[in-house]
DNA sequence: GCTGAAGTTCGACTTTCGCCGTACTATGGG
DNA sequence: CCCATAGTACGGCGAAAGTCGAACTTCAGC
């Protein structure tokens, strides 16, 4: 049985919430994670940030609550997605800026 | 005397500072007033947030030093403005994205 | 049903943040 | 020189945020 955890409708996604949640490096590192716009597994292992798998759920939460991600659960696994399209209708151009900065920086750092 | 506050210089604009002076409520209606990239003094009728002058103080120097804004001084005057140009050099595509959010929201709420 | 794996939830701690009020600084004007 | 004006700096307070560790929940597999 699978189905997604609550999260807020594109039209309630508020800026404030959104910039808040991209203001956090670990949570930069994330979203820079989640860039491909796949869906990614929740564990530690994929995110590598020296973080406790309790602060990494909390983030993860954070982000969901604030309409950047959507996630799936299916059985004991918990599957993060970027909502790419969600955020471009409500905030165009915002996620994409934010991607390319990601992206540049990784880009350097290797 | 004229001269400017001490700001960072347009490669060290750090994106998670960005993001974080641009979470907030008081901080996001201060932008909103800036968004036509003129000097603005900064003086608390200009900006209707009702907080103290000692508050709207602390949040200019959030702005300032985040990059998001320059502050020019001149004799008991003080004038802010956007960073226009440093932020799009640095972050092309995000300043556009929220104030076409907060210009959209203003034409809501009038 | 037991066990292990995947993640969440909860409590506690520490740091940061927003806010105010007061004191302070610097400047322009009489 | 004195005073009013424009703002900053500081101290304190309560709320929020990031972190960990431990306990809990849920499910797959045996």
């Amino acid at each position: 049985m699978a189905r997604y955890l609550v999260q807020p409708p594109v039209e309630d996604i508020r800026l404030a919430d959104v910039m808040r949640a991209l203001s956090e490096d670990v949570r930069l590192r994330l979203v820079s994670v989640l860039a491909d716009g796949e869906f990614h597994s929740c564990k530690p292992e994929e995110f590598e940030v020296g973080v406790h798998k309790s602060t990494l759920s909390h983030h993860f939460k954070v982000l969901r609550e604030a309409g950047v991600t959507t996630t799936h659960l299916d059985g004991r696994n918990h599957s993060i997605r970027l909502r790419r399209e969600d955020l471009n209708a409500r905030f165009p151009g915002l996620l994409d800026a934010v991607l390319h900065e990601l992206a540049s920086r990784q880009a350097v750092t290797g």
